[in-house]
DNA sequence: CCGATTTTGTTCTCACGTTCACAAGCTCCT
DNA sequence: AGGAGCTTGTGAACGTGAGAACAAAATCGG
């Protein structure tokens, strides 16, 4: 989020070609609508049609693609087609972005056999691990090659955007090579705070902060119900036979 | 014009005991960093060594755990292990939560696999499918049993939370029944858009949506230095070859 | 015992995102 | 042709979140 170059106080700013981060994540979640959409037959798709089929609110919706341009028709709706090339284009998924998985451990195999992976806008082209008992070994039509590859196969695929799914420990490590290698962006699997320099994009799959956020709501639903006798903040101040902050010894 | 100070005029509020939800997601990362941190030996640490850690602004730290209560000492920082212990419990990961595990195909197995997961507070009491020549089938210590169970299962023992790691297709009839058979939090690795009646928190995890955002951005990044004669919106006020917006056949 | 130093907890301001509400614009029917 | 009826695109209000800045509190040295 680098993009803090508009003073302007003026009210549209139009941001220039800056569609909002929040908007960006959810054009995949319409392409796939339209998509499915499509497949129906169904050739024409209201707002209220598209946000129900994307799970969204149809205002949200529109403010969303009004982004992208006015690609709708006022009394009709959107067609389909049109729209779902159009998203498409703005996304990036109409030309092939070549991608590296390096870890290839439970989940990398997983990946790497997901079939709705290749079939729209990316393609694996390599599978790199550093463990040399796993290179060599084929999954599906490809074979697990040695980490040390990387550099030529970045140079030679225009690779742009590598997976990381190894364990905590060397997932930095991978992610510098990955940078140096000339990779951009970079989806991580690992579970660490991975720091890289500016102009590189990172996102985070985290299972298990996907899992305590759900502990978080869980525990709330069961605490209205049953369990109302939480400590509670203000009961701290009394308390002084905890771990004694600072000292232990002194104080 | 109109200063918005129409309900409370903006004392504390406090907010009872309501968490922001963009803090309620950042909690789990503290989490890490302090567990990382103490695997390390360190007994205290300051707002700004825990948000290095942690990757965010120290100042945004702050006022995250400030809703948390005030467990931080001035002049010397927070402890380390009474820190951990306060977010374990206000996100709910001191005790256990059953989960279990629907789809058992090449992302099921990894998780089921996964070892960080029954670790620290969540533990995997099945893994279920609804094909028959899965089930019975090992994978660690567990053994894949018939979808059919899992209302038995939900009840005997208290399963809150489902992952579902079907295809598309038949997740929302696994969701359906997870709800029906009790479960209120679910995180969803299939590429739809699942619909829950309210007091149902659910949770999306999605592949193929993260490497769409990283295209988009990746994009950018060449667009602006290569390739700068995209078509551009107002191209399109004169196409009139496009897909015919309503005509066609039948409408 | 007091002042200097450190670091938290909180306030204030600004930017971003969401939702409402409605004018503009398109199609269809009379 | 002209008006009725829809649906888009957008302006404006509202709510949430981020970050800077500072006052309050705790330790430590003299």
């Amino acid at each position: 989020m680098t993009r803090a170059s508009s003073r302007r106080p003026g009210p549209p700013t139009r941001t220039e070609r800056g569609i909002p981060e929040a908007t960006v994540a959810r054009l995949p979640v319409y392409l796939r609508a339209l998509t499915a959409l499509s497949d129906s037959g169904i050739a024409t798709a209201s707002s209220e049609d598209l946000a129900t089929a994307a799970g969204v609110n149809s205002a949200k919706l529109r403010k969303d693609l009004s982004y992208l341009g006015s690609y709708g028709t006022r009394g009709v709706g959107y067609d389909v087609e049109y729209l779902r090339y159009q998203i498409a284009r703005e996304i990036g998924v109409t030309q092939d972005w070549a991608v590296v998985i390096v870890g290839i451990g439970n989940l990398g195999h997983a990946l790497a056999n997901y079939s709705g992976f290749g079939t729209r806008g990316f393609r694996i082209v390599a599978l790199l691990d550093a463990d040399p008992n796993l290179v060599g070994e084929r999954i599906g039509d490809m074979e697990v090659r040695d980490f040390a590859e990387l550099e030529a196969i970045v140079k030679a695929d225009r690779v742009s955007i590598g997976v990381i799914t190894t364990p905590a420990g060397p997932a930095q490590e991978v992610c510098d090579r990955l940078v140096a290698a000339g990779v951009t962006s970079i989806l991580n699997f690992a579970p660490v705070v991975l720091s890289v320099p500016d102009g590189v994009d990172i996102r985070k799959v985290d299972l298990s902060i996907e899992l305590q956020i759900l502990a978080y709501h869980e525990q709330r639903k069961s605490g209205e119900a049953a369990l109302p006798q939480v400590p509670e903040l203000p009961a701290m101040n009394g308390l002084t036979d905890l771990p004694s902050v600072g000292g232990g010894v002194g104080a």
